[in-house]
DNA sequence: AATGAATGAGTTTTCATTCAT
DNA sequence: GATGAATGAAAACTCATTCAT
C-alpha cells in the first residue's frame, strides 16, 4: 500500500496524521464503536477532510488493515532473511509473531479482532495482500520439503492452518485475559510442537 | 441453558421463536448488525415481546452463546463415550468440531466470529460455561499422559491452543471463503499433525 | 370521595390495597416517572386488575389526590374545631399545614409536585373538592370580619393567596433542600407575620 | 447567560431559532410532554442540530430556564434602580412580579410550573443563579431593617417565603383558571399586606 | 373478577456522510 | 483543498393499555 502517492509532501503528512490517528483508535475500539469524528479529533482535521483522503470509513479502516500487514511483512522479511533451514526460518517465524504482537497490542487487537474476520475485505480483490499474508508460511514449508525435512503427506494449507491458527489462539486469549502474562516463552513450546507435527520421518 | 424454565408451554414456545431467530440473525450478520426489530420480524412478535423474555440484547446474545456451547457438548461427550485411547479421543473430537460446524454453520458463525472474541462475555463470571469449554481438551490430554503417550514437556495449555487454534483457523476460513468446499477432511490431517506434535518420544 | 362505594369487603380490599401502594410511588417518583406495573407489583395484583378498578393512570391519580386532600381536611376540621377566635384559627391552620406535611412528606411531595399543579385536574368539574380546598380559610377569614378583627379592604381571596402561598412555598423549598430542618418553627413566625398584615386597624 | 458565545452571526441565529422553539414548547406542554423532535419541528431544523448545540434536552431546559431568570433579572434592576425606600422598592418588585408574567404567560409557565420545582436543577450548583434568584428580597429586606422600618424579628427567610410565596401562588392560580383575569390589580393589595406584616411596630 | 403476555407507537440519542462556504 | 454545521434515518428500549384466557 502506499498511502499519499502523487501527493504534495504537505498533503501526504495530513494523510499520515489521520491514518495514524485511525489505526490507534480502530484498534483501541474496535471498527463499530470508533467514529469518524473521533479520528477527525485526533487527527486534528476536520470531519470533512477525512472524506478528501478516505472514501469512507471502511475504506479507511482496510488501509489501516492492509498498512499493518505491510508493516509486519516488511519486518518480518528482514528477519528471516539470512536463515537456511526451513526449521529455523519457522521457529523464527513464530518467534516473530509473539514478539511483534506483544510489543504493539494495537496492531494485535487490530488484526485478531477486526481485520482477520472481515468478510467484506476478506471477499474484496482490491486487497491482495490479505490473500499473500499466508504465502510466506506456504513458501518456508515448501522450502522444508525440498530440503526433504518436511512431510509431504498433508496439504500444505492444513499447515498452515495449524500453525496460524495456533498463534492467534495464543495471541487471542492473551489479549481477552488482559495482556497480563508474557506470550514469548509460548514461542519455543509451539515450534517445538509444530516442528515435530510437520517434520518428514521415514 | 434451559429456555423457559417454570413456563407454560405456550410461552416457551414464544420465547423458543425469538431465541430462534436470534440465533440465526446473530450468526448472519454478527452482534452490531444485528437489531432488535429484525429479531422481531423474524420471530413475527413485537418488539417489546422480545424484552418480555430478554432483558436486553446483550442478554440475548448471551443466552444464544450459551445454548450453543451446552449443544456442542451434550453431543461431544456422547461422542467421546467408550473411547479408551488418548489419542482416539482427540482424532474423534476433533472430526466432531468439523463434522458439527460443517453441519451447522449458524453455530459456526455464531461461535467464530461473534461469541469466542467478545469481551465482555469472556471477562463475566456469570457465564462459566466459557471458561470450561476447553476442559475437556485439557482432560483428554492429561489421560495420554497417563497413559505415558502424550509428551509431558509442552504445557497441556500451549498444546490446546495449537488444537483449538488449528480447529479455528480451519474453519474460519471456510466460512469466509463461502463454504463451498468440504471441511471434513481436514479432520484426519489435522488430527495426523496434532498426535505426531504431542506423541512422547523416548 | 368514596373508594370502593356498592363493593363487596373482598374488592373493596384490593382496590384499597392499589390506592395506597399508587399513593405511595406516586409521591416518590412523581406521575410521569411511575409506572403501572410499578403499581401493580407493589400491590401484589395484576397489571390487568388495575384497569378493573381504575379507568386509567391519570384517573388513579386523581382518586390518590382526592383522598390526601379528604384525610388533610378531616384532621384539620377536628384541629381547628372548639377554636372561637379567627386569629388562633389561623394560627392552627398554619402549625396545622406544617405539622401535617413534616409528618407525612409522602404527601406533601404529592401535593406540591404533583397534585396543585395539575391542569386537568384543575380543569375538570369532577373534583369539586380541589375547588373547595381554600374554603376553609375564606371562612376562616369571614368570621373574623365578623368578629370586627380582619381588615375589610382587600379581597379574602387575596389574603388566601398570601396564606397558602407562603405555606406552600416553604415547604417546597424545605423539600427541595432534601427535608434536612425542622419546618415546625417556621409556624410561629408566619402566623405573626400574616396576622399582623390581616389584622383590622383603626 | 450568553447563548452562542464564540459563534459566528449565522450560527448564533440557528441556536437562538432552537432555543426559543424550545422555550415556548417546554413552557406550553412542560419538560416531561415535550419532545426533542417537536423542538426540531418547531424550530425548523434537524434533529440531528438541536445536539449540536445541547448536549440533550435537560441541558436544553436548564439552558432555557437560566435565561429566564437573567432576563427578568436585568430588567428588574432597571425597574428598581433609584427608588430609595425598601417598602416602595418592595411595591415595585411586587408589581414587576405581576407585570412581567402577566406580559410574558410563557415564561410564567415555564418558571412556576417547570423550573422552580426541578430538583436536579435545584441541587446542581452549576447553576447558582437559582440560589440568587431570591437574593434582592433579601437584600431589599436588610435595607429596610437599616431603614429602621422593617421588623427584626423575624428571619428574612421566612418572609421572603412570605413574599415569593404569596406572588407564586396568585400567578399560578391565574395560568390554571386560563389567564381569563387581569391580575395586576393584585399587585397593590398583595404589596399592602406585605407591608403591613413586616413593618417594624414600637 | 383476575390475569399478565403482547403490543407498537413513541422516546432520546448517535453518527456516517454531504455540501455550501 | 479544507471545513464543520447540518442532516435524518436508525438504534435500543419503554410502557399504558388491551384482551384472550
Amino acid at each position: 500500500m502506499n498511502v499519499g502517492k502523487k501527493m504534495l509532501p504537505k498533503q501526504k503528512e495530513k494523510k499520515i496524521k489521520i491514518f495514524e490517528a485511525a489505526r490507534e483508535i480502530f484498534a483501541e475500539k474496535g471498527y463499530e464503536n470508533t467514529t469518524m469524528s473521533q479520528i477527525a479529533f485526533a487527527s486534528n482535521v476536520a470531519i470533512g477532510t477525512i472524506y478528501e483522503y478516505f472514501d469512507n470509513k471502511e475504506e479507511l479502516f482496510f488501509y489501516v488493515a492492509a498498512e499493518r500487514y505491510e508493516t509486519f511483512d516488511k519486518e518480518l522479511k528482514i528477519q528471516l532473511s539470512g536463515i537456511k533451514s526451513a526449521f529455523d526460518k519457522i521457529r523464527k517465524y513464530i518467534w516473530f509473531y509473539f514478539y511483534y504482537f506483544q510489543k504493539d497490542p494495537v496492531y494485535a487487537e487490530l488484526w485478531l479482532f477486526n481485520i482477520r474476520l472481515n468478510k467484506r475485505l476478506s471477499a474484496s480483490n482490491e486487497h491482495p495482500w490479505m490473500q499473500q499474508s499466508g504465502r510466506v508460511i506456504i513458501d518456508m514449508l515448501r522450502e522444508g520439503q525440498a530440503e526433504g525435512i518436511v512431510r509431504q503427506d498433508v496439504s500444505l494449507y492444513v499447515i498452515r492452518h495449524m500453525i496460524l491458527g495456533s498463534l492467534e489462539h495464543a495471541m487471542t486469549r492473551w489479549l481477552l485475559k488482559g495482556k497480563v502474562y508474557d506470550v514469548l516463552p509460548y514461542s519455543e513450546n509451539i515450534s517445538d510442537l509444530i516442528i515435530e507435527a510437520i517434520k518428514k520421518r521415514s
